[in-house]
DNA sequence: TTGACGCATTCCGATATAGGCATATGATGG
DNA sequence: CCATCATATGCCTATATCGGAATGCGTCAA
């Protein structure tokens, strides 16, 4: 089997580093489609298929405003990422590292006598 | 171009569920190999796959003891998500999000007349 | 109606990945 | 040294991407 779909997953649709940065475009305000393309310096398929990627998993919504397709952004579905990760809070925490790796090198030492 | 590579990408490996998972797992303490395949109930050789995957980003350490290599949590790497994901906070207020949707229909009923 | 513009979609090729299975590697105990 | 347990790796297949180029489709202006 391959890969687990990016669509209906958010963690998949933010590993692709340029759906992470039309994100961060977004948000300052809707743009077409174009914009996005011409501000990240991509083709404007490229945009369309990120940005269609990004609608699926809910990250964006789109309007039409004449010829126009407005993007616009809707976070809703990164809370649980950042949920997610803040349950780890307390593990990145420079003391319990520090303290963390001093018990680790206890034991590798321990172990090598 | 396929996908860029999970590795020493912090954000393609926590797309992957199961490697999430074990993350997870970890969090109640180092775990050698077999149980943390037993434990989410995945042969072998898969749980080894994932680890290694998880070691080269930096979100896993291991440990040899005796004939057991031991896994443990390092979650420092999932900082920046946590952080990345927080630059959107103020986004998924649902306050906020209410009045954008109100706003959406404004505008999208302004332009269906 | 015809162009022109904005965007979506499709077809294609290259590649990375997940999983399974078999097997190699490593360490331990006898 | 050998058998055994614990892990890591290699090989293989199916599949899901990403990216590019061409094209389809809808909308607006003249």
């Amino acid at each position: 089997m391959a890969r687990a779909a990016t669509t209906s997953d958010v963690f998949n649709a933010i590993a692709e580093p340029q759906r992470r940065e039309i994100l961060v475009l977004l948000r300052a305000g809707e743009r077409p489609v174009t914009d996005v393309a011409r501000e990240l310096g991509i083709a404007q398929p490229r945009a369309s298929k990120h940005l269609r990627v990004l609608r699926e998993v809910g990250l964006v919504r789109d309007r039409k405003a004449g010829k126009q397709r407005l993007y616009c952004l809707d976070a809703r579905g990164l809370r649980p990422v950042h949920e997610w990760t803040g349950g780890f809070e307390r593990f990145w925490n420079e003391a319990f590292d520090r303290l963390d790796a001093y018990v680790q090198d206890l034991k590798q030492a321990r172990q090598e006598e």
